[in-house]
RNA sequence: GGGCCCGUGGUCUAGACUGGUUAUGACGCCACCCUGACAAGGUGGAGGUCCGGGGUUCGAAUCCCCGCGGGCCCA
């Protein structure tokens, strides 16, 4: 027996222990079924998830699950992202251990990194997550970090790695570089410097505005835009800087905002990050004026060994003398500060630093190819992909001066430059304690090698994922089954790191696409609909949602997010999930007592009533819409739907019109509801199995396994739809005892009547639906608890109004057209004569502006209200038929 | 500044690709009903300039144009 309540704190865990302990979703690789292998996003190792986890990683979790009930051999593993800053700062800050003692730095990260994944791992579980942990995978593990290194040696033998110099953030005050994640923009009060630059060759000037005038000598050209008639004729001519008596040319770009200072901006390297779009677009000098202390260096000339602000007072005060600076203007600015957490808020500095690259820019036009081979869902997203691969303004910066990553397994020639590959053989390799595998540069012959102390993006780890979970040149076997991959699900945010960098890497190393469907998720956004921020104090956590629903009210929530959009977390429909799985609980305890013994495999092929039939009908038109739904990786409509069908047409109208047969006398009437009833609730356990998979294991474990003997419900095939079940009739009769019985609930309802009393005497008179009338006589009457229920062929011997008459505009528009407000008219103004000749003839001919119009049953709504004026009779309509209720 | 997306009762949301005249559902609100699974339930009700403006059409929440507001990513 199941009891009273449904309490999914007791029974969640209970099946989750039970799963893992019978390897129910152990994967076995099995190459005579279809594969469907899942390239899962794996989290950064925070030790929480949050609910943009829960949401991203259940859909997955919806999708595997399905799949598996479709037949698949489903490859669902999870991995876990480990390098990252935030540790990094964590272990500096929170267990005081300094960068400077590399060794000791990383045992601590390692070991924080492992107590994180336990707690993550514990989270997935909690919320049903039935990916094989055997297939857990780390991107610190060696073996990952092994894969990560070959293909680095992989894109070195292409010639797609190279040095470069490339600016980076860096803290003057902390004399480091830092992460995008350590910047921030802080408002605050500033002047805005009007300077007249003088063109060479010619007595005129071109003015010029910037915040930043100490960076005059890192001056390289000057920007207006192509469009500006202030500016036209000075394109491609040169300015003389004052003071340093260099010439930079003026050049036209679209980027330049005309609307601010003069229109004309001085582009230095590097002032901002727009500098350093310009500089590599027009590949420009690079002019380093700022030493990593903050001070100016040689280059600055007579100004070398000031500090910048001391510096720009200075070049201030002399361009005032020389007549050049006109203007100053207080101006409120953003300036880029050292922000992260409890650090020391000094500008930062943009300073070109040696960086590792990889080529990208030169092939995104393969890139976007391979990409279109893509299914993407939904497919809007495609374009975002597709846009950015094309604006791309510079190549895949990889390394990052960190310490926590994975090593770049090259030492270089301090020498001649030289760069010295690690062997594969040696893989993974740290150069930063490991000697070089050659003692003397195979180029210059010096001795002079020196292992690369940068670490690697931790794109770089995460974007081989699917070779990874498919085991690219570790197991043929493995491979061939299950790459391509069959799906990529990921978060909008990330298509043009994650997934842009996954499909170049494994096109460059493959040649072939990472995936055949990428499914995108959009954001979470709290209850109040911004963005969950710790700042806008909106945050919710699982761990308060979990104890209070459990996770199959939680999991509903995130299957009704729709499609790439972004999804507010709801208190209400969580609570409103719950109440639904709560509803379902308590409508198999109502069939068990009926069901429970029942014979259903010696009864199902019995011939069934009219309204059986509608409920059939209408759960395998559900079938077909869920299954077509989650072809298309959408789950919102077909959840909806689910819960709908459930709540609405099987608890509170097809098992109310049963009770009277279940409770009755006549046998065979009760077992056929009772076969109907079987199918019911087994086929919506195993549509709801992918979505709620804890109290549908309970309720199959309950109900069904004694009978059908799988041990598990999450082992059974999806349901087939079957579309001889699909019966017009019965659902149109089905239709119809709804809306009468829901006709009789109101008349009692107003009379303040409770929805079981008992009714003396009713009648109802039909014409067109008397047949149907007919058949569901007994149903009406058992269920609406009607003592005397008469139905009569033929009109009641009251007053008839017509209190609307319209065309069926879907049906006469496109045959009239222009025509159809006279139409409409005629209609209103002729209703009697209308009415009467459809009831006559089936059809009304007039005309409207000289031409012929034929209209028939269809083409024409009527509804009519009848009155009893002075009878002790009250009456309803409910299309042709009219209901007396004596 | 660029790309993509979104704007529907107080709140959230379906419908938009494929136009059809009473716009879906939920939460909340009001009234009634403790009915043999469920009062954490049932039945009914009130509540909407479908962001604004213009256009196409017999007909626009839906298609087109302009504007306003918001989100994400990038610069």
């Amino acid at each position: 027996m199941l009891s009273k309540t449904y309490d999914p704190n007791e029974i969640e865990p209970k099946w989750q222990k039970f799963w893992l302990e019978e390897e129910i979703y152990k994967y076995k690789l099995d190459e005579k079924k279809p594969a469907y292998s899942i390239d899962t996003p794996p989290p950064f190792t925070s030790g929480t998830l949050h609910l943009g986890h829960v949401l991203s990683h259940t859909w997955i979790d919806i999708v595997a699950r399905y799949k598996r009930m479709r037949g698949y051999n489903v490859l669902f593993p999870q991995g876990f992202d480990n390098h990252g800053l935030p540790t990094e700062l964590k272990v500096e800050k929170e267990f005081g251990i300094s960068k400077d003692q590399p060794e000791e730095f990383l045992k601590k990260c390692i070991e924080w990194t492992w107590q994180a994944i336990e707690a993550m791992r514990t989270q997935f579980i909690r919320i049903g997550y039935s990916a094989d942990w055997e297939l857990e995978y780390h991107t610190m593990d060696d073996d990952y970090k092994a894969l990560v290194q070959k293909s680095l040696l992989e894109f070195y033998k292409k010639g797609l790695l190279y040095q470069d110099k490339h600016p980076v953030y860096w803290c003057p005050r902390c004399k480091t570089s830092l992460a995008k994640a350590e910047v921030g923009y802080v408002e605050e009060d500033g002047y805005l410097y009007y300077i007249k630059l003088p063109i060479v060759g010619e007595e005129d000037y071109i003015p010029i505005a910037t915040t930043r005038p100490e960076l005059m000598p890192a001056c390289v050209a000057i920007f207006v835009h192509p469009e500006d008639e202030r500016y036209k004729n000075k394109v491609g001519k040169k300015v003389k800087l004052p003071i340093f008596e260099r010439e930079v040319p003026i050049i036209a770009d679209e980027d330049v905002d005309p609307e601010f200072g003069t229109g004309a901006v001085y582009n230095c390297t590097y002032g901002d990050e727009q500098d350093v779009v310009w500089q590599k677009r027009y590949n420009l000098p690079v002019i380093i004026t700022i030493n990593e202390d903050g001070t100016m260096n040689e280059n600055a000339g007579k100004y070398k060994g000031l500090t910048a602000e001391q510096a720009k007072e200075a070049i201030v005060k002399d361009l005032e003398k020389m007549g050049l600076l006109y203007k100053k203007k207080q101006v409120h600015h953003r300036v880029l500060r050292h922000t992260e957490r409890s650090s020391c808020r000094a500008p930062i500095e943009l300073l070109p630093k040696k960086q590792w690259f990889i080529k990208v820019k030169e092939l995104t036009d393969e890139i976007v190819k391979v990409s279109e081979q893509i299914r993407w869902y939904p497919p809007d997203m495609f374009l975002r992909l597709k846009d950015w691969a094309e604006s791309m303004d510079w190549d895949w910066v990889i390394s990052r001066q960190r310490v926590f990553g994975t090593p770049i397994p090259f030492w270089v020639c301090k020498d001649c430059g030289e760069i010295i590959p690690a062997r594969e053989e040696d893989l993974p390799v740290d150069p930063r304690f490991n000697g070089p595998p050659i003692n003397k540069c195979p180029k210059c012959g010096s001795t002079n090698l020196e292992g690369v102390k940068d670490v690697l993006d931790c794109w770089v780890d995460s974007s081989i994922s699917p070779l990874v979970v498919s085991k690219w040149q570790k197991d043929e076997k493995w491979f061939s089954h299950n790459f391509p991959t069959s799906l990529r699900p990921q978060g909008t945010d990330i298509i043009r790191t994650w997934g842009f960098y996954t499909i170049f890497r494994t096109y460059i190393l493959t040649g072939e696409k990472p995936w055949d469907d990428i499914l995108i998720n959009g954001m979470v956004a709290g209850p109040d609909g911004r963005k969950m921020s710790k700042s806008y104090g909106n945050v919710v956590s699982p761990e308060e949602v979990i104890p209070k629903y459990g996770a199959d009210a939680l999991r509903l929530w995130t299957a009704l997010a729709p499609p790439g959009e972004d999804h507010p977390f709801k208190w209400e429909t969580v609570d409103y999930n719950y109440r639904f799985l709560q509803k379902l609980w308590n409508i198999f305890r109502f069939a068990e007592r009926h069901i429970e013994d029942f014979e259903y495999n010696k009864y199902k092929d019995i011939e069934l009533e009219p309204l059986d039939k509608w409920i059939l009908s209408r759960l395998h038109r559900l079938i077909n819409f869920a299954t077509e739904e989650l072809e298309k990786y959408r789950f919102n409509l077909f959840t909806r739907e689910l819960m709908n069908f459930v709540w609405h047409e099987l608890a509170d109208d097809y098992i109310e019109m049963i009770k009277h047969r279940l409770y009755g006398d006549d046998e065979e009437s009760k077992l056929k509801a009772k076969v109907a009833l079987h199918e019911l609730l087994y086929n919506i356990i195993l549509l709801l199995a992918p979505l709620a998979p804890h109290i549908t294991e309970e309720l199959y474990q309950e109900m069904f396994k004694d009978k059908v003997g799988a041990k598990s419900l999450h082992l059974l095939e999806w349901p087939a739809y079957e579309e001889d079940r699909i019966d017009e009739e019965a659902e149109t009769l089905g239709k119809l005892a709804s809306e009468i019985i829901g006709a009789m609930r109101k008349y009692k309802n107003s009379h303040g009547l409770a929805l079981n009393a008992k009714l003396k005497h009713v009648a109802i008179y039909a014409l067109d639906s008397y047949d149907m009338l007919k058949a569901l006589e007994t149903d009406i009457a058992g269920t609406m608890n009607i003592e005397k229920l008469e139905i009569i062929r033929g009109e009641p011997d009251l007053e008839e109004r017509i209190i609307e008459i319209k065309p069926n505009f879907k049906s006469v528009g496109p045959k009239y057209g222009r025509l159809v407000p006279k139409i409409t008219a005629y209609l209103k103004e002729n209703a009697r004569k209308v009415a009467k000749a459809l009831k006559e003839n089936g059809k009304v001919e007039f005309e409207a502006e000289e031409q012929k119009i034929e209209l028939g049953k269809e083409d024409i709504v009527i509804r009519k209200a009848v009155f009893s004026e002075g009878e002790e009779v009250e009456t309803v309509v409910v299309g042709d038929a009219v209901i007396l209720f004596f």
